[in-house]
DNA sequence: GCGTATCGGTACGATGTCGTATCGATGGTG
DNA sequence: CACCATCGATACGACATCGTACCGATACGC
């Protein structure tokens, strides 16, 4: 766990004006997400999170001028679509493996929306990179694979349910600890998927039923 | 809304200021509610209240423990169902009528899990507290139309997606603010009913067609 | 009118965190 | 080898909140 620097001398290359590591570095963010996981946005104290990495307070404040920066910079190295590169080839197909993907991460980011929920409203740089971080991703990727459901011709382009379809994935994930008080899991995703999704577009298991008058 | 104060000789129709009334009770509540969707839990003081409802710390102290049973007693207070009453005896109006009276609660109940959804994690009161108030009603009230829309015979029981209904009219209302930035009103989530919900229980504009133009 | 209890106001100690300053140690660079 | 920037550790002041204690004032019951 305790990664003795294996650094290359080709990244030594590059002066940094910081003698961490980008491994070093992503230690620290990864520790601060996790601590406001567990213990929401306020409760993090850079205290923690210096213990947590082994480093001291300083160095963090050095690197990072304050804490919500130093949050925003922990959730900027975090951007990535769990939903990205899914293109199956069908749309049913596709929103199924959306749902695999969305349960993948169900509880992780739940528990980062959740806690950095209100602080979001209060801090624009923050509520930037949340958004930056786990909710533009996911709503891009299901446009995108709505987009080519589209132009597939699978769905009438259009078609009034399309416009939900996002919003309808990223808040029952979020919805479902709530209402149920268990994160969704795939089979809850798939079994959605399924009943309603994909039968508000005219998709899925039952043969698509052509509208006789249009 | 604070502007039903007039300092100074006020007249002394209904209020009473001595003890404490179940009106002035009702005030401290608001006011620890309004400030919580404002500031967040944690931002919360027990000071700010008081100074809020022009009371003393004391008074507070005095009638709950501390600011966690303060903040639990003000949410048992507002148990109530915004979606109560709904029977118009159509399944899919019930449901459109549902969309209106969440969306009419959408901004202020969103404000408030968004404000408390860490702390719930935390707290095992609060959290039962924020269920009984703002969850579990209207989970139960969609429940009991879906019910009646089964006994009626509209949809057959059983029906795969009548499963999924009160989530995703909770988790729509929740994750619109997150999604588009702004909060699910009426128009979005009766449109969400007409496109999503209605077609998949095989209901809705499509048996009586309204008269189409264009 | 008097006693009592609660009211509102405020001062207080305890606690915890932010962000800064200071210190010795280390490792890279000319 | 000498220099110097950064590292980790820690002490510190500033600040805010919790929850308590004490105060005078007021309204109700007798």
């Amino acid at each position: 766990m305790t990664s003795q620097d294996a650094d290359g001398p080709e990244s030594v290359a590059a002066s940094r004006r910081s003698k961490l590591t980008p491994e070093r570095e992503q230690e620290f963010f990864d520790a601060v997400l996790e601590q406001i996981r567990e213990c929401g946005y306020e409760a993090v104290t850079m205290e923690g999170v210096a213990t947590s990495t082994r480093c001291s307070k300083s160095t963090l404040y050095r690197q990072w001028k304050t804490k919500p920066q130093f949050v925003v910079a922990a959730l900027r190295s975090r951007r990535q679509s769990r939903l990205a590169g899914i293109d199956t080839g069908s749309l049913a197909e596709d929103l199924r493996e959306a749902a695999r993907g969305a349960a993948r991460w169900s509880m992780t980011d739940t528990k980062l929306l959740q806690a950095l929920g209100h602080a979001v409203t209060q801090d624009a740089d923050l509520a930037g990179a949340l958004r930056e971080a786990i909710v533009e991703p996911e709503i891009t990727a299901l446009r995108e694979i709505l987009r080519r459901g589209v132009e597939r011709g699978e769905v009438e382009a259009g078609h009034p349910a399309l416009e939900y379809i996002p919003a309808q994935m990223f808040g029952m994930v979020r919805a479902r600890p709530v209402v149920d008080g268990e994160y969704a899991d795939e089979a809850y995703l798939l079994r959605f998927v399924e009943a309603a999704v994909l039968p508000a577009l005219r998709l899925g298991p039952e043969r698509p039923r052509p509208p006789s008058a249009g």
